[in-house]
Parts: C-alpha cells; sequence; structure tokens
RNA sequence: GGGGGUAUAGCUCAGCUGGAUAGAGCACCGGCCUUCUAAGCCGACGGUCGCAGGUUCGAAUCCUGCUACUCCCGCCA
C-alpha cells in the first residue's frame, strides 16, 4: 500500500517539476507514515516539509500544489493537509478489503518477501562449547537466532545457520580432568579435584556412561566409550561427544534446528590458523614482544594491541576466530550475522581487526553482531539461580520442562536482545490473558473454534463467495484490524532488516488483542450470512496471519487450547 | 581509568530508522458479566521520555557532556 502512494506522491512531483513549480534537481525520498491517530487518515506523507526549503514555498501550499498534481486513485478515497504541512491519505473502503483478499489468496506466503533475492546469510549462535548442558542465556541466543533465520528465510535470504564449538581448548582439558576425577571416585572437594574443574552432576552421569563403555551419536560426531580412567585423550573424545549429544537434545526440544557445526580442531588440521598467521605477518601488522607476537590491532580501531600467538607457542582465542570468519567469507556470504551473549562484545572490535588486517577486501564492518543482555528467572517473586544438574546456573532445558517450548521461545525472544531480560516462570505458566503467549494462541485457536462451530450449525462458509461481502465490515473494530493486518508485510521485513525479531511478538500481541476485543463485541455467527461469511473471511485472515507470525517465532499455532 | 549496553506510567516493556496530542499489558480504582471457547468485557487514573546543552520546520529518537545501573577490559573461550 505504502508503494501505490509513494508512486502516486511521484508522480505528482514529476508534474510538477514539468510545471517549473519546483526545481529539477530535487532528490526527494518519498516517506509514507501510518498514522497514530485516526482522525489523520490512514496513512500520512512528510514530503512538503522536506521540499518546503529547495522549493522555496512554504510546506502547506506546497503540500496543497501536490495534491492538486495527484493523479486519481481507486485506493484513496479522500486527502487532507492538516498541522505544519502533511498530506494525510484515507484509503477507500476497497482497497482496505483488499488485505483480505491477498491475505487469504496468499496463505502462509502472506508476509514473505524476496527482498534477499536469494543472497547467501549465514547466521551463528548458540556456539556453546560442549562442556555442559545449555544454560539460559543460550536459550535466549537460540531463540533470537533462530527467529532470525526463520525471518531471513521468509524474506528471500538463502541462509545457513551454524553452530562454532571450541572440542580442544584449556576448557575441554578441564573437562576431561573432571570426567577422569569422576572416574576415580572423586567428588569436587577432595583433595585432588582438578583445580577449575566442572562440579555439576552431569560430570557424575558422564563418568559413567564412559566406564559403562556407552555408544554415543551426537548430530557430527559417533563415539564409543573406552572406560579407562587412564586414557584422558580417550575421556576428551567421549566427553565431548556426550555434552554434545546432550545439547542437540536440549535444541532439539527447542525445536531449533543446525545445518552446520563447525570444530574449531578443523582451522587447525586444515592448516588454516596457520595462514592466517602467516598473512597478518606478512602484511606487517604484528610485532614480537616478551617472547609472544602481537596483532597490531590498534591500527583497526581496537583499544588497545592485542596477543595472538603466547609465548608458549598456543595461540590465544581470537585468532582461530579470524581464522574462522575468514572461512566463513571464503564460503561466500556476503552477509553474516553473529548472535551472542553481549558479554563477548570485546571480541567484535578484535575479529573485524583481524579481518581487515587480512587484506582480503572484507568490508569494514563485516560481520554484523547481535549481542543479547543477561537472563534472569524469576519464580515466586524471587530470583532462580541454581539446577540441579549443572550446579551453578539454570539450564535451558529446566525452562522446557517446567513451562514448554513456546513459552520459553517466546518469553526469550519478545525483548530487545539489547534489553536485559527478566523470565518470570509464573506469568509463562499461567493460564490467563496476562501471559502473552497465551493470548496470542488462544486467539488462534479461537478462530479454529469459530469455524467448528460453525460446522455444528450445519453451516458452511464459502471464502470466494465472502469476498463480495467485505463492504460489510464497517465496525471500527473491523477497520482497525484491517489496517494492523495491512501493516504486516512490512513488519515482517523491518524485522528482517534490522535483526529485530522481538518486533514480530509485539505485533502479534497487539493484533491478538485487537482480534480478542473485536471477537468479544460482535458476534461472528450471525444468521445473516453475508455479514456472518465477511466476518469469517476477517477473522480467517487474523488467523492466517497470527499462524505465519508464529511460525517466525517457532512457537506452535494450536487449533484447540 | 577505557569500552559496550540500558535508562520511557507504580511494575514489565513497545515506540515503525526525525513527525502531529508518547503507547500496550499488568497493578490500582469504577462499572458490566449467566457468553460463537470457558480461564472474562468496558472505562478512568497514571509521563519534566535519567539530567544539561546542541542540530531543525519538528527530537523519546540524531550529536556533545554529565549521572545511575549493568556487562566486558587475560599470553581464558
Amino acid at each position: 500500500m505504502k508503494e501505490n502512494l509513494s508512486r502516486l506522491i511521484q508522480q505528482a512531483l514529476d508534474s510538477l517539476v514539468e510545471q517549473g513549480q519546483l526545481p529539477a534537481d530535487i532528490q526527494p525520498r518519498v516517506q509514507i507514515d501510518r498514522t497514530r491517530d485516526k482522525s489523520h487518515g490512514d496513512l500520512a506523507s512528510n514530503i512538503a516539509l522536506t521540499l518546503a526549503k529547495a522549493a522555496g514555498v512554504p510546506p502547506r501550499e506546497l503540500a496543497q500544489s501536490i495534491c492538486d498534481a495527484l493523479p486519481g486513485s481507486e485506493l484513496v478515497s479522500r486527502t487532507e493537509i492538516a498541522g505544519p504541512g502533511f498530506i494525510n491519505f484515507f484509503l477507500s473502503e476497497d482497497s482496505n478489503q483488499a488485505i483480505i483478499k491477498r491475505i487469504l489468496a496468499q496463505g502462509e506466503a502472506f508476509g514473505r518477501s524476496n527482498d534477499g533475492q536469494g543472497r547467501k546469510v549465514q547466521v551463528e549462535f548458540v556456539s556453546a562449547n560442549p562442556t555442559g548442558p545449555l544454560h539460559v542465556g543460550h536459550g535466549r541466543g537460540a531463540a533470537v537466532g533462530d527467529s532470525l533465520y526463520r525471518l531471513l528465510e521468509a524474506t528471500g535470504w538463502s541462509v545457513s545457520s551454524e553452530f562454532y564449538y571450541n572440542d580442544a581448548g584449556a576448557q575441554i582439558h578441564n573437562l576431561a580432568l573432571s570426567v577422569q576425577a569422576r572416574c576415580k571416585g572423586l567428588t569436587p572437594d577432595d583433595a585432588g579435584w582438578p583445580a577449575d574443574g566442572y562440579r555439576g552432576e552431569y560430570i557424575v552421569d558422564l563418568a559413567r556412561a564412559y566406564q559403562r563403555g556407552d555408544k554415543v551419536d551426537a548430530e557430527d560426531q559417533h563415539v564409543i566409550a573406552a572406560g579407562d580412567a587412564g586414557d584422558l585423550e580417550a575421556i576428551r573424545k567421549f566427553a565431548v561427544a556426550y555434552l554434545r549429544r546432550e545439547q542437540d537434545l536440549d535444541l532439539k526440544a527447542f525445536a531449533v534446528h543446525f545445518d552446520v557445526y563447525f570444530l574449531e580442531s578443523s582451522l587447525y588440521q586444515s592448516g588454516e590458523v596457520e595462514a592466517t598467521v602467516r598473512r597478518l605477518v606478512e602484511n606487517g601488522h604484528t610485532y614480537e614482544k616478551d617472547g609472544a607476537i602481537w596483532l597490531r590491532t590498534t591500527s583497526f580501531g581496537d583499544d588497545k594491541d592485542r596477543v595472538m600467538r603466547k609465548s608458549d607457542g598456543g595461540y590465544t582465542y581470537f585468532l582461530p576466530d579470524v581464522a574462522y570468519h575468514l572461512n566463513k567469507w571464503q564460503r561466500g556470504f556476503e552477509r553474516v550475522i553473529n548472535e551472542q551473549g553481549a558479554d563477548h562484545h570485546s571480541t567484535v572490535t578484535r575479529v573485524r581487526a583481524g579481518l581487515q588486517a587480512l587484506e582480503q577486501d572484507i568490508p569494514d564492518g563485516w560481520p554484523d553482531y547481535v549481542l543479547h543482555q543477561m537472563v534472569t528467572v524469576m519464580r515466586d517473586g524471587e530470583e532462580v539461580k541454581l539446577s540441579k544438574r549443572a550446579g551453578s546456573y539454570v539450564t535451558l532445558r529446566d525452562l522446557i520442562d517446567e513451562v514448554g517450548c513456546d513459552a520459553t521461545r517466546y518469553f526469550l525472544v519478545a525483548r530487545a536482545p539489547s534489553s536485559q531480560l527478566t523470565f518470570d516462570i509464573d506469568l509463562a505458566l499461567s493460564q490467563s490473558n496476562d501471559n502473552p503467549v497465551y493470548y496470542i494462541q488462544y486467539a488462534h485457536a479461537r478462530v479454529c473454534s469459530v469455524m467448528r462451530k460453525l460446522a455444528e450449525q450445519g453451516w458452511n462458509w464459502d471464502s470466494s463467495a465472502a469476498l463480495e461481502h467485505l463492504g460489510l465490515l464497517g465496525e471500527e473494530h473491523e477497520r482497525s484490524l484491517l489496517r494492523r493486518l495491512d501493516h504486516y508485510p512490512e513488519l515482517v521485513a523491518n524485522a528482517a532488516a534490522n535483526c529485530e525479531p522481538h518486533s514480530v511478538a509485539t505485533y502479534l500481541r497487539e493484533l491478538a488483542g485487537e482480534f480478542h476485543t473485536w471477537y468479544n463485541a460482535h458476534k461472528m455467527l450471525v444468521e445473516e450470512q453475508p455479514l456472518r461469511d465477511a466476518r469469517l473471511a476477517l477473522s480467517e485472515a487474523v488467523r492466517q496471519v497470527i499462524a505465519n507470525g508464529l511460525q517466525l517465532l517457532g512457537v506452535s499455532a494450536p487449533e484447540s487450547m
């Protein structure tokens, strides 16, 4: 709808230029906004305000000229000049009702677009090391990242999701030592328990499985336990696979899928880490100090230089990070979005600096990052900090088991990633309108229920016949719903472009609210068939948009509750 | 000390890339509810958009400087 109006305005401007009322060299950016206040019409443009100065004409006067030059259209019933020089558009009944036709015709495709034009984008998220069950923070990353994946897919991008993990570093070594200690019957407070060992109960299960000689099938690896408590390398391999599988199960329960699992160790095996070092040294961006090799990241905006090869010959984590991102670039992702916890924000500058230092014509500012803030979990008004299994943190699994996948996903994705998030377990569990997930799903189920009721009464609903009677939708609530439905495709496009899945959650909440209000105010299954058909058409359109929106969030759309 | 993030109604949060009188849900208050799905519906109250400047026709939104809270600042990942 905005595009249509935008074209009309552009035509008006062109003709004003021809008539010499506007200078030919203006570069108007036609902006159309949704009005907040209904008395301002349905859509408004500030075009006269922005062009007034260049045209040397007072804004309201210019607005009048533009209106006069506007070609006639069936979409617009009238225009009005208001305030300092806004042009308000009142849409015709026809154009309002057209949205229902579009939604019913397009079904699941409504709101999808081809903005991405099949270009390759990668979303990396979660990327937890296999040292324990996923925690709530990973859950937030999973909910946001997977939603981004769905949004990009829906807007025409060729998307790949990726999970990167370190399977060989110091933390994994600690993990292996912890399992070994458990195999030997030690507990965390015994003498001889490894420093920085993992203390959670899950290590006990892991040790038992190892000693039993269990077989583990994870998404990307398969291992049979050697059972020998003295073989630290065998323990390491088994522990990594075991916890990898455990995380797989958490993610599966969370309805999250990854296209690629990428192992940090593969970058060493392939020689990419070495090659990256060589390249950085050759490009003259490094120097030696205190027996270590430093990368001069300050040349690329960092506040201090960083060690890339330690004095003991090992690499710091950031070097494989750079090699990894070069690998992504070489795989042809013109756009990469890394979803991470905000506690990792310091890597952003470092990785970008490292990539620039490679001098491979990687665009400055590549890749993109979406950083999410901390999550705190509340129950009975108090913060929950521990889980039995993991010991020191609340696991994603705890939440899914307690409140379900749908509620967990919704709550974790519903806030702007940049905001700290409080997860209220009591609210997520409540079956009332206070609970937004329930409220939205209920709106969907309600439409399905009405359709069932219709059949019980021996009536049927002919969607094509119904479209003839959309003119009967004249109630204020109905117009308001139509406006909101019309907004959906643009909302999806913006959410994808700006990496803001939470705006879909907000939208659905508002749409559901408006639907419930309408439903409570007017009867759907009235005796007069034309009106009944028209209302059912609107209901069905709302149901479709809710279903489409929930899909983007990875939340189910139940037909009954 | 340096950097990231946040600051909007009593609480939890939106705010469409700078638009018109800043919105929603809870909570509180006042009414209505015997219904196509039932766990309710309608309305009222509630704001110096952290503070101070700046940019312009116009600022919660952009710039600068403060303040508070939070995360990070390792030859850990």
